[in-house]
DNA sequence: CTCCTTCCATACGGTTCCGTATGGTTCACC
DNA sequence: GGTGAACCATACGGAACCGTATGGAAGGAG
């Protein structure tokens, strides 16, 4: 009988795995070390306890899906393919938006909370340079940055709570994303000099 | 020695704000009983389960705060004054944002997810409308009622995990709610009448 | 004052998880 | 083929929570 033997590796793919499905309640030793057909004892060994777990498939996940988003935008041609691209991601969802959305759902953890808000930082440097791309100014491109980060983590909340008011057929997405598009890159009012950045 | 009596809306009462400050998990019978100077004696006899009390808390969240944003934002005059208070809410947060971004934590339980759809349903139903009211066409007031609702709560997002990028000063809040403001009214495109509405 | 209902405290058993201890198995290497 | 390190199973104690059982205190009706 051949015992399969486990890495770091093998345990912190399977807790993204539960991580998805079931949030982080779900990255619990017990469980996972059932679902791998092991149990604690392996888990004992390669992590010194179920933070140092969770702290793991967290940098995991910061590594593999923080520039997801972005790498997936980066291949639109132009700035404003780019913006579509980033903005049309959450109505194509991939695997990683699960998880995504569990870490959102997790943020009383203070592990989630600074992982989460390094990626968010990560992206929103990114959006702010897209938008100057786009030509608008720094303190413009700032705020639109805000909005449309806003508009990516919304949908995709709005995806998972009220699934039926998303547009679903291609069409529609297609109606929808060109509407998104004209709006996040409506003309900004001329610069008044007087407005402050905070 | 006066003993205090207990009410069942004394109990969703400390329910909410166990809820508001340490999520649905907070909701737990034990703490919620200490919490409030008593045992559970007192809890199971208001309730027959701790589920039963979640949906009573549930219920009350529901009948308090669905129309807050709604009532809030019909104070304004006009159309576009209303979507500006609606949008605006959310940098301006009262006690109720709390309560609300931990049943979007909590999506997992199953009560929790119906009440919130619910509330949603009811939101989005008013914010298109409010762009109905604005000129928009019903097909064009959806596509956009969708994209209001995602920035509201986008921003509510983006505020609890990356509190930085928002903007803080009074001048700084007025110049953002200016460029949301005109990117959501921002004028559709002629609509085409073969697009489809799913 | 008495009695009955309402309300609550205490005590208990059960479940699920965390973390530790300890002994056994497998593998590399000599 | 023996030895030490890497890897894992089993068994245990403890904490937090759910739900039940039961006895008792508080307050109104008569």
């Amino acid at each position: 009988m051949v015992v399969p033997r486990r890495t770091r590796d093998d345990w912190t793919a399977v807790a993204l795995a539960a991580l998805a499905e079931g949030g982080l309640a779900a990255v619990a030793v017990e469980p996972l070390a059932a679902r791998a057909g092991a149990t604690k004892g392996s888990v004992y060994w390669h992590f010194p306890t179920r933070d140092a777990l969770v702290e793991a498939t967290l940098a995991r996940w910061e590594l593999e899906h923080t520039e997801a988003v972005i790498a997936h935008a980066e291949q639109g041609a132009t700035p404003p393919e780019r913006l579509r691209r980033l903005i049309g991601a959450v109505l194509h969802p991939e695997r990683g938006i699960d998880i995504e959305m569990a870490l959102h759902a997790s943020l009383g953890d203070p592990l989630v909370a600074a992982a989460v808000a390094r990626v968010g930082q990560r992206r929103m440097d990114y959006v702010v340079t897209l938008f100057t791309e786009l030509g608008f100014t720094k303190t413009q491109a700032r705020r639109r940055a805000v909005t449309a980060y806003a508009v990516y983590l919304g949908q995709a909340q709005l995806h998972r709570t009220n699934p039926d008011v998303a547009p679903s057929t291609p069409a529609a997405k297609r109606a929808y994303m060109a509407d998104v598009m004209g709006v996040l890159l409506a003309d900004p009012g001329p610069p008044r000099p007087a407005e402050a950045d905070g």
